[in-house]
DNA sequence: TTGTACGCGTTATCAA
DNA sequence: TTGATAACGCGTACAA
């Protein structure tokens, strides 16, 4: 280890060094740094001078983690590729209330996802297993997250879930969906629509996509999907299924076009699980040369601003997905500091837009 | 320091726990897990039954980067809040490729802000001056970049900027922004036309929307919309320019909106920088009855798939997004291992859609 | 207000 | 194959 220290190569300095440049101890040095103690000014002054002169940037950040027993760093885990988890805008704003809270808190955050790739291949890249993190929220609920939850449970550290069911004693983050969604189906009701047709999120992490037979609709294991839907078939329980294969406006449209397709049969209310499929939907109908909302009526869920849906306010179920996320950071603050969590419902707010209305007579 | 373990609030196996457990030397522990040396079958098995009994589930990656000197973290740091980033297809597909690449080293990848409010307020989370990292990614390029590059490079950090200016020696990787723009212009000209438009990305910081006088455009900070514009204006001198407040669909509408308004003086081809706004100029356009490409051609930027354009195709300049990010992890890759790497600018594929044509008697 | 002493949990090195 | 040893760079009681 002490080998000559190759000229030009040369160590990094330390805060011994500067110390001993400032011709003071390294404590003082350190709490010069931190901040945690009074320290004389011409002292302080001495010791950033020699600070500057050797180059030293700051306590390095891995010693500190060691010393301190903390990093500073959350782990967000997603259960898709990155690209398509952040594609979703209710993701990212969930994801920017995390972010906003855990900055609060002071901690970074660390993009991981529940692959398991780690342990496979020699793969020595960080994990929910093996990353200096002080704690991690679970986006989602697929079945590899049970595994990761498995490893970050296993080094003890805190856990939050978000719309996932985490099992006893994990802070769980979520929603009232199946309030929601019967508000929305009884809503329509109540304007006199009859014939429904409900436009789904993925089943399952196959995403099939297409018209739901029952044994189709019984063998769904994502739990917002079931949620919403079964809410909606206790109201309609004769309405038309279609799931899509993801929350985007495009796979509205394959749906919306499936449901238009044939005049006789054409619902005269649309029930979408995401504003993105809804906008997909009215797509559809326009495409379709049905007026919304006097020829068919459309609602989505989440409340979002849908990048391109032009002049429609959607009907809708406003999620409060920031404070979703919010909540997922405070939770995280509370079980770092050694108190309890407690898993938190939210609600969703029902707001009626100009895309939905009377149903036509037939 | 060996205060009373509190019983019940037992500490933390460590691995020279594990190793006295298992009757073996910590060294011959370690190497148990790291799998760095050969160990007697017998010896591992024992070594691996003593960590589960006393419930270790690995070295403590604190420790661990200390001693190797490397977290396995890199950072990618924003120029904007994290929800407006992420809002970005582009900027999406990058991040897409980057984490692939950084996968594949072996990284997590931690999201930072380029927001230098660490240092203002006790704010003690990580930042590009402080997170226990191994190099850096910096995507973007405005004023407080340059703030965030100089932590990086104090702590000695290799870093690499994406569609940024970094000064020398610093590994860039880009787009040439100019040749695909003009290639765009006289792609346009080629078609006859002669009233064209440009509704450009914002030009700075404040985003400030609308119709852009000289001086405005000769205040323009952001390269990549400098690069773009610049190209057009010497194809087409007299072309209007309107600027957005960002890459979304509907500021292209409210740009298309303001170009459309009066049929006297409105444009016969729209030049976005962006995807995005090409798509809220057609829907613009559609909304002024006027039809795509016979009354009006749109050209875009980027080549990323629209979610909601429908039917069109539009005619774009098809940038590597992916590997551009791709790129940045290699270059980190390269630099981590000691090397040298090279600044790389791409090109863009020209693509002629269905959203330009021949320009129309006027 | 400053200095001393020690340990945080690992792992590289080298010798056995 | 295994074991002893020495850093890695820092923070913080505690004493002065």
């Amino acid at each position: 280890m002490s080998t000559d220290p190759l000229p030009g190569a040369r160590r990094r300095a330390t805060i011994a060094d500067v110390a001993r440049a400032a011709g003071v101890s390294p404590s003082t040095a350190s709490v010069v740094f931190s901040g945690k103690a009074p320290v004389a000014a011409a002292t302080k002054e001495r010791v950033q001078a020699a600070a500057a002169e050797l180059g030293y940037t700051g306590p390095d950040p891995r010693a500190a983690s060691l010393r301190r027993g903390r990093s500073g760093i959350v782990a967000v885990a997603l259960e898709e590729h990155l690209r398509t988890a952040f594609l979703d805008p209710v993701k990212t704003a969930t994801m920017d209330g995390l972010t906003d809270g855990l900055a609060e808190l002071g901690t970074g955050v660390l993009l991981l996802r529940d692959d398991p790739s780690t342990d496979a291949a020699g793969g020595s890249g960080p994990s929910l297993a093996t990353a200096p993190i002080d704690a991690a929220v679970l986006i989602g609920c697929s079945a590899r997250m049970l595994d990761a939850l498995q490893a970050v449970r296993a080094r003890g550290l805190p856990v939050v879930v978000i719309e996932g069911d985490a099992g006893e004693g994990i802070p769980r983050i979520d929603l009232d969906n199946a309030e929601a969604a019967t508000q929305i189906a009884q809503h329509l009701r109540g304007l006199g629509h009859e014939r429904v047709a409900v436009v789904t999120l993925p089943f399952d992490l196959r995403r099939v996509r297409g018209v739901a037979s029952p044994e189709r609709i019984a063998a769904i294991t994502t739990p917002v999907t079931r949620a919403r839907l079964d809410s909606v078939l206790a109201v309609f329980p004769q309405a038309r299924v279609v799931s899509s294969g993801g929350s985007l406006i495009d796979e509205g449209l394959i749906a919306g076009r499936l449901l238009f397709e044939d005049p006789a049969t054409r619902p005269t209310a649309v029930i979408a699980q995401s504003d993105l499929l809804a906008a997909g939907v009215i797509r559809a109908a326009e495409e379709a040369g049905l007026r919304v909302p006097d020829d068919v009526s459309v609602a989505g869920f989440d409340g979002i601003a849908v990048d391109g849906l032009g002049e429609h306010v959607l009907t809708t179920a406003v999620q409060p997905a920031v404070e979703k996320g919010r909540a997922a950071g405070d939770a995280v603050a509370r079980l770092l500091a050694g108190e309890q969590a407690a898993s938190i419902r939210f609600s969703c707010t029902f707001r009626e837009g100009t895309t939905t209305g009377p149903a036509p007579a037939l």
